[in-house]
DNA sequence: CTTGACCTTGACGCAACGGCAGGGTTTCTA
DNA sequence: TAGAAACCCTGCCGTTGCGTCAAGGTCAAG
């Protein structure tokens, strides 16, 4: 038989044939005086027998390996380790496919995909065009990609979120945004963002030691001078309290 | 904040983050003095919303359309086609973890996974040393993975192998190994074979043309001269009655 | 003689990085 | 203050299982 006609036979390309005597799976076989390979039905038994392995999702190696030492012991050792790998990444397949059904029920319309703590915390919130506030939603969001946000976390949010004070606060900071860093604003400003972090905040936070020092650094870059105060002030004072 | 910095904080490797620069998946950042790229906590918001989509399972390119018009529908979009794609790769796990379950089950000791069909017909079949019958059973199990064989085909042959006198036949025809073309033995062993193929045996063997021409020769390739013309007159006699 | 259907080798492409080589910078420590 | 550890940089090869040209040789039929 030429190679096309096996690879016909036994379900497979010319070109996986070819593959298979290159990494040594399958030795070359005759060629005929034109140089075209010349196959016998052992070789079709044995292509037979390397598809249906590889059908199962065995790696080639491995193929080989089973090959190798037709003792039937090696295959079954081999199948029985291969149901354990399927089985891991069927479980994996189920995993994402939940989070992805928890994010398509909880936003429908939001563009991105948050843990469903903070979908609940988000769609709670009032509108606002402030960018202090859409800034502190970014900060959110990170740390909920980070997983270092949890429930007890947003459960801690939950009165922030509905409170009215809190707009009026994002309002003043917003109105720093032009303001030089010794603007007296400033002090009233974060002694009452303090006052505003609900007890349980602190202790919801997983204290894991102090943040990359890059981070606060990168944190302040966002905000201008006289903001980036207000927010270095804050910082501070909770370090004072027991950590960032 | 530098790369080991971000990469730590949104769970990436540098290696990856460098990589999605490279392809263009995420602009790359403002470099200090020193060649160091300096990352802001906006970035670290955008990689930690790739990081999601690429656990979700999606593909780099597809990331960069989601990131890329954040309407928020193409995402429920894509995420719609994921699970489609996901409930897909799951039924294909679980069918080939059927299949394996099958082969446990059906052939403890068998170096050789085959269908249920005819695991179950060679278990039956009586323990020989013929070397015609052990060539006869791997162009079954050839059969069998290009799938020609069908369930019916083995309930025509399952008659056969309980049968002792098949046993003679082989034997027969292994006597004839060295014996010249033109034995007196090979005209009554041919017609003894065509005789003892069951009825039903033509009908099940699906008749999809002839089979590639090189096939039959690399099939008499495989016996000694003798036997090869027993097998010719054999083959020779169910064309004519209806395809090989 | 020309198609058209085969065959040959060789090399690049892919998905998403991992790892290493070879070299510079910063920072901590003795 | 020197040396070492811990970072950072670019660039290139390796992974898996073939698909897909590219550029050509061979063979049967019209």
């Amino acid at each position: 038989m030429r190679i096309g006609e096996i690879a016909a036979l036994v379900g497979l390309t010319t070109r996986a044939i070819r593959h298979y005597h290159h990494v040594g799976l399958l030795p070359e076989p005759e060629r005929r005086p034109n140089g075209y390979r010349t196959y016998t039905v052992r070789d079709a038994v044995l292509l037979a027998r390397v598809r249906r392995l590889t059908e199962l999702g065995l790696g080639l190696d491995e193929v080989r390996d089973v090959l190798a030492d037709d003792a039937g012991r090696e295959l079954a050792e081999v199948l029985a380790e291969l149901d354990a790998d399927l089985a891991r990444q069927q479980a994996e397949l189920g995993a994402r496919r939940r989070r992805l059904a928890e994010l398509l029920a909880a936003g429908p319309a939001e563009g991105e995909p948050v843990s469903p703590g903070l979908a609940a915390l988000l769609a709670r919130a009032p509108v606002t065009t402030s960018p202090s506030a859409a800034k502190d939603r970014e900060h959110l969001t990170l740390l909920d990609a980070t997983g270092a946000a949890g429930e007890q976390m947003y459960a801690a949010l939950a009165p922030l979120v509905t409170d009215p004070g809190v707009l009026a606060l994002y309002e003043r900071l917003d109105e720093l945004a032009g303001a030089p860093v010794d603007d007296p604003r400033i002090g009233p400003l974060a002694d009452a963002l303090v006052a505003a972090v609900p007890a349980g905040l602190l202790d919801a936070v997983p204290a894991d030691g102090p943040v990359a020092p890059g981070f606060q650094e990168a944190l302040l870059a966002e905000y201008a001078p006289a903001q980036a105060e207000v927010v270095r002030r804050v910082m501070a004072a909770f370090v004072e309290g027991g950590r960032t």
